[in-house]
DNA sequence: GGCAGCATGTAACGTGTTACATGATTTC
DNA sequence: GAAATCATGTAACACGTTACATGCTGCC
């Protein structure tokens, strides 16, 4: 069955989230509210939204109301449907796949930013499971010691090979103290919605 | 001319700087140390280095010598050429580009870690743009207000909405401490360098 | 005997970006 | 009068991921 497709985009889910929040909007406006409000962490252009749009049309998942104008383009009015909410629901209970990069630590903080509508003991959950990897990474980092790094420089001028391993050090301490507060303030996040 | 072709992806240029770092390295081990060093921000495949290590011999870039093995693949040992070596350095030197997403700033932090070999004064300029930036980010941040959030989930249910806006206000929370961090973190590393 | 690691690559596919296409309204 | 914003979309291209292809060595 080589190459199968799952049709399962991050992107789709991202947009369902958005719609069921404020119902009514258009692709445009979604985009605005993309590049504005999760702007840190994830941004879209409309070549990417317009397909996915009609990407959840042909599922069910979202449905639109046409607003006709004169010598404009129509306004496309999206609108989340039952089955829309059944699959947001289902895509936000899934259980998150920790990766141990910054770029996979962006996905868990996107995806807890969509997670207001999801039931409390869901988000509880999936915040207990950003507890547990988070600090098992720091546990890890930790005890790291820049050993594979120190060696891969060894032949390189000293002058480099010491402009390197400053750089180094000192981002691995700031990663190290970002792990451990990002655990610290997860906690806290947690008493708050607790 | 519609569609040209810049052929000068970010992953040739950080293989080079990694072979600069340790000549006569092999594709497969280069895989190795970019997962495992610069894991944090960057990961790839073999199925692009090896492309990428292509185009490097075609532009003159690198060079590589042929170890060859009885009935196992003949390792193709990398080094950098006179070519490469000013092809690295320009690349270091070219002004980075500021965006204000967090994948912009792995981006900033990733050449960071690349720049060894490079002039002091090159390094130096490079972080006190950083600097620049990074704290000019954090004083817009300061002055915003989770105002369009606030409003995007005006119509939502109540429980939800005010779900929504706790992670907001904690993630907002957090990225001005870290934005604040990472200026003072790359202060400090600066008056470590020169 | 199976699975991970070493070592090279190509082909297909999915996702993201830039360019093209159209055209009115608003702001500088 | 030029540029940005509103509003929809398609086409081409660049980049990243998974699958395919091959085969030896070392470990459990």
């Amino acid at each position: 069955m080589a190459h199968q497709t799952t049709g399962t985009s991050e992107l789709d889910y991202i947009l369902l989230c958005l719609i069921r929040m404020h119902p009514d909007i258009s692709g445009y406006d979604l985009r605005s509210i993309i590049n504005k409000s999760t702007g840190f962490f994830f941004h879209a252009h409309l070549s990417q939204i317009y397909p996915a749009l009609k990407r959840l049309s042909e599922r069910g998942l979202v449905e639109h109301t046409l607003v006709k104008r004169e010598s404009q383009p129509n306004l496309k009015l999206y609108r989340i449907t039952e089955d829309g909410i059944d699959a947001a629901n289902s895509w936000l209970t899934q259980p998150f796949v920790f990766e141990y990069t910054t770029e996979n630590a962006q996905h868990y903080f996107l995806k807890l930013i969509l997670m207001g509508h999801a039931e409390s003991e869901a988000l509880l959950a999936y915040i207990d499971q950003g507890i547990a990897a988070f600090s098992h990474q720091r546990d890890l980092l930790a005890e790291y010691d820049l050993q594979t790094e120190r060696e891969f420089v060894e032949g390189a001028d000293p002058i480099a090979r010491s402009r390197y391993l400053t750089v180094w050090e000192h981002e691995y301490d700031f990663m190290l103290r970002e792990l451990n507060e990002r655990v610290k303030w997860l906690e806290r996040l947690r008493g708050d919605i607790a």
